[in-house]
DNA sequence: TTGCTCCTCACGTCACGTGAGGTGGC
DNA sequence: TTGCTCCTCACGTCACGTGAGGTGGC
C-alpha cells in the first residue's frame, strides 16, 4: 500500500489531482486513516486511474468518466467509446491541420538552423527483448536512475539470467525533459529468466531513428530535439516510447558482473544511442 | 463592415468569444460606436483572428498570444512556432496511442455493429476545380443552404460561365453536424472566368472515400458515419475538408439555367456524393 | 530540531458561458 | 408591437492549482 505521493508519481498525476478524484467519488483511495486523514493506494489501481485520465483526456468530463468507468462492458459506454474514437479522429485531423498551417508560417518566415545535420541519424529495426524492468516518475536524470539501474541489474543476478545486451531507458512521456518524467529502467534477460524475474517482453519496433554520441549524457536533450526537428521537418511523427540505450557506461558491479565491453573508464568514454519510432508520413492532399 | 454576429459566424467563434478577446486587448473591432456600444469588424481581420485560434488550439495562453500575434516574424516568435510545433508533434503521437488504447478496449468489449458495410464506397482521386463560392457558418442544412446556392448561381451567371460540373457543398468543420456549421457552397465554373467571378480553386485531393445516396439529405449524417466508421477500423484518418456532391438535386432556376441531367422532379430522384479525404494508415508499431 | 510528507480549507485561475435587464432599428 | 440583434454587468463553471496553517514520523 503507497501513500499518495509515491503513487501519484507511479501513475502520472499531481497530488492535488488525486485529491479532487477522491473529493468528487471519481477515485476512491483504498483506505483512509481515520484520524490522520492518510489516503493509501494500491498499485492495482492503476489501470483504472490510466483508464479515467484517457476518458478525461478524450474530453469527457468528471460526471461522464464517473459514469462510464466502472462499467466499461456496458452497451452504452461501448457506443461512447466508439462516439470518442470518432472524435479523437476528428482532433488527430485537426491537429494534422494545424502542423501544415504552422509549416506554412515557418515558411514564410525562415526558421532558425537547428543543429539537425551536425548528427548522423539512421533508421533500423529494434527487436522485441526480454527484460526485467522498474518504472518510475522522476523530476530529474541522474543518480536517481543510476539507482534504479543498480536495483534492477541486482534483481536479475539474484533471480535469473542476465542476457548480454545493453541496458536501456524507455521514456514513456514524449516530452522528454519535464517536470516529472515517466522513465522505465530496463535491464535484458534470457527469455527463460521471464518468470523467475517477472520480467516483461518490450515491444520492438519496425523503423526507429537512431542516432549516437559519446561523453555526457547532457548532450541527450539536444540530440534529442535534433532527431525530432528532422523527423519533423520530413513529415514523420513520433509513434511510441523513445529509447536511450547504454552502450558504454559506468557501473559500480556490486553484486553483479557485466561484459567487459559495456564499461567505460570515464565519462569521456561513454555511449549512448537514442531510438524513435517513426510512423512514416501519409500521403498528403494535394 | 460587419456587426458582432455576422462576423462571428464567418470566423467560427462565439460572439461572446470576440467580446472577451476585445476586453482583454487581443482582438480589437475596426470601430466601436461610442453611443451603442456595437462592435463592427471587417473581414480583412479574419486571417488575424484565425492566427489568434491557431495559437490558443496549440496551447498558446490568451497572454502569450497577445505577445505573439502582432509580430510573427521577429526571431522569438519564429524559435515560439518551431517549439509549438513540436509539441503538436507530440499531441498528435499522444493521440495516436490513445487511439491504440480505445481500439484495445473495444476490441475486448465487441464492438456494436456499425452499418457500413451496406454502403458501398470506393477510393478515388478528385480533381482541382474553379468554382465561385460562399462561405458562411450556418445551424441547420436546408433553407439557408440552398438559397447560398441560389445565389451563388446567380452571381455565376451575371459575372461569369458556370461550367457544366455538379455542384457541392465544403464542410470545413469535421464534425459534420455541430450547432453552427461552417458550410462553402460552390459551383463550378470556366477557369477563365476565375477573375471576373473572383473565384478561386478548391483544391484536388489524392485519395477520397466516396459513397453516394439516392433520396432525402437526411441521410448524409449516416452514411458520413458509416464511412468514417470504415476508415477508423482501417486505420486511415480524415485529411480534409468534406465535400457534398449534388449530382441531381432541385433548383428553381430563376435567373439561371442547369444542364438538364443534373436536375431531379422529385426528392427521391435526388443524387448525392459524399467525398472525404483519406489519409491512409501509416506503418505501426509491432 | 530539521526536513519531508501528509492533511484541510478557502480562495484563485483560466477562458470563456450564462442570464438578467435593457437598447435600437425594421 | 414583435422579433432580432446588440449592449453591460455580475456571477457561474470546469478541473484543478495555490497557499496558509498545521500534523506526524525519522
Amino acid at each position: 500500500v503507497l501513500k499518495i505521493g509515491h503513487f501519484s508519481r507511479l501513475a502520472g498525476v499531481t497530488i492535488k489531482t488525486l485529491r479532487f478524484y477522491d473529493d468528487a467519488g471519481l477515485f476512491r483511495p483504498v483506505y483512509v486513516d481515520p484520524v490522520s486523514g492518510y489516503r493509501f493506494y494500491v498499485t492495482s489501481q492503476l489501470p483504472t486511474l490510466q483508464r479515467i485520465r484517457l476518458l478525461r483526456d478524450l474530453g469527457c468530463t468528471v460526471a461522464e468518466v464517473r459514469e462510464l468507468a466502472p462499467a466499461l462492458d456496458s452497451p452504452d459506454c461501448v457506443r461512447k467509446l466508439v462516439a470518442l474514437r470518432k472524435r479523437l479522429i476528428v482532433r488527430v485531423a485537426l491537429d494534422e491541420q494545424r502542423l501544415k498551417e504552422i509549416d506554412r508560417l515557418l515558411q514564410r518566415y525562415p526558421e532558425p538552423a537547428s543543429d539537425y545535420y551536425k548528427w548522423p541519424v539512421v533508421e533500423r529495426r529494434v527487436a522485441p527483448v526480454p527484460v526485467l524492468s522498474i518504472r518510475d516518475r522522476i523530476r530529474t536524470f541522474g543518480i536517481h536512475v543510476e539507482r534504479m539501474f543498480e536495483d534492477a541489474e541486482l534483481q536479475v543476478a539474484r533471480r535469473g539470467r542476465r542476457a548480454p545486451l545493453s541496458p536501456f531507458l524507455l521514456l514513456h512521456d514524449m516530452e522528454y525533459r519535464d517536470k516529472h518524467i515517466d522513465v522505465e529502467v530496463c535491464v535484458p534477460i534470457s527469455p527463460e529468466s521471464l518468470t523467475a524475474c517477472s520480467g516483461s517482453v518490450v515491444d520492438g519496433v519496425d523503423r526507429a531513428a537512431c542516432a549516437r554520441f559519446s561523453g555526457s549524457y547532457d548532450q541527450a536533450p539536444r540530440l534529442y530535439e535534433a532527431i525530432v526537428d528532422r523527423m519533423g521537418s520530413e513529415g514523420a511523427r513520433i509513434a511510441g516510447a523513445v529509447r536511450e540505450v547504454y552502450i558504454r557506461f559506468g557501473a559500480n558491479q556490486c553484486g553483479y558482473t557485466l561484459p567487459r565491453r559495456m564499461l567505460a573508464n570515464s565519462v569521456g568514454e561513454y555511449q549512448t544511442e537514442l531510438q524513435i519510432p517513426v510512423r512514416p508520413p501519409g500521403e498528403q492532399r494535394l
